[in-house]
DNA sequence: TGAGCAACGTTATAACATTACTTATCTTCA
DNA sequence: TGAAGATAAGTAATGTTATAACGTTGCTCA
């Protein structure tokens, strides 16, 4: 059951304007779960890799379609919630608290919190860093007291792409996978 | 019917020390959508009345529980859905994504989005303006291309009573409403 | 050889949200 | 007055997202 679509894809980090082959982002993750005595088995790493090739905020129900039509047998949601727990506690995936939908991580190596963009036409998603945005966050948590856990900022907008193709909310797909064998 | 546990709540905008009376708010809430040719009806008030007692991030569901009881007939979600759209899109009341869950605005008059600082162990949560965090935002923004729309900035922390109380992950709920009569 | 553990399977249900259609209420103007 | 239109709310059903609770598998290691 060869996987289809791995493509590389760009680096959306302003820092790093190198180009993410999705089978190599699966491969630092395998490295690094070596390197911390955690296992990336099979569905975790097939789940990780279906949000690399989706290209955009993919739903937990939606990737269980998926498997259930790549995998010998059905998964059902609990299956899928606790891979996808385990990718984030890894640092190999996000959630987009505001889509209620799972993103990649480009920089797992990292362990930081992103701020994420988000195309509201088509779900292009651009994650970077940017300590400025963190620092002020914490200034504030700060004056009021907080003890900072972990920080959720996304931006929803329009893309580039879409901005120049003029589309301003008429597709709303994206990426799709392609299935089978 | 009329409401329990009206009474001041600090403002926990650092540019706004003063206090808000929830009854105050609403009584604001009301003369803007006077003037904004819109209804503030029955419901819609009683919602915000309770989002401003509750204290915390409430999910459509608590409310709907106590609107049952303080309504002469039960409401369904459709209802109460209807009237957080209506809230949200006057600025009367904010969703916290990370949560599923609905805040009064402190400050509807303002229109601007907003930092939250949410207390995961009380659910205490502070509402804040911060223009620089919007610059940083909008910079990087058009770096990516990107049109903005929406930010939703969540900052997930401790609160200062909870961190004097030692507490870390002890008790689990907030405010209650007193409900009835 | 069976205790301990991590991961996954399975059923059920909780929690959050929307669709589609109906009913009520109010306004306005012929 | 009362018909037409607009706005809001009622209701049943359903869709979507997430977790609880318990069982099974397969591996390791004493």
């Amino acid at each position: 059951m060869a996987l289809q679509l791995i493509r590389p894809q760009p680096c959306t980090d302003p820092k790093c304007r190198g180009q993410h082959a999705p089978a190599e982002r699966v491969a630092l993750a395998k490295s690094l779960c070596g390197t911390r005595g955690v296992q990336l088995t099979e569905l975790r790493r097939q789940i990780l890799e279906l949000l690399w090739e989706s290209g955009r905020p993919t739903g937990a129900y939606e990737l269980i379609e998926v498997l259930k039509l790549r995998r010998p047998r059905p998964v059902w949601p609990p299956t899928v919630y606790r891979a996808l727990e385990f990718l984030i506690c890894q640092g190999f995936v996000w959630k987009i608290e505001s889509r209620n939908a799972y993103v990649p991580c480009a920089h797992p190596e990292r362990q930081r919190d992103c701020l994420f963009f988000i195309c509201t036409n088509c779900g292009a998603t651009a994650e970077l860093e940017d300590l400025r945005v963190e620092q002020l966050l914490a200034e504030n948590a700060t004056v009021l007291g907080y003890r900072v856990k972990r920080r959720v900022v996304e931006v929803e907008g329009t893309c580039a792409r879409c901005i120049a193709a003029g589309a301003a909310g008429a597709e709303k797909g994206g990426a799709r996978w392609k299935v089978g064998i």
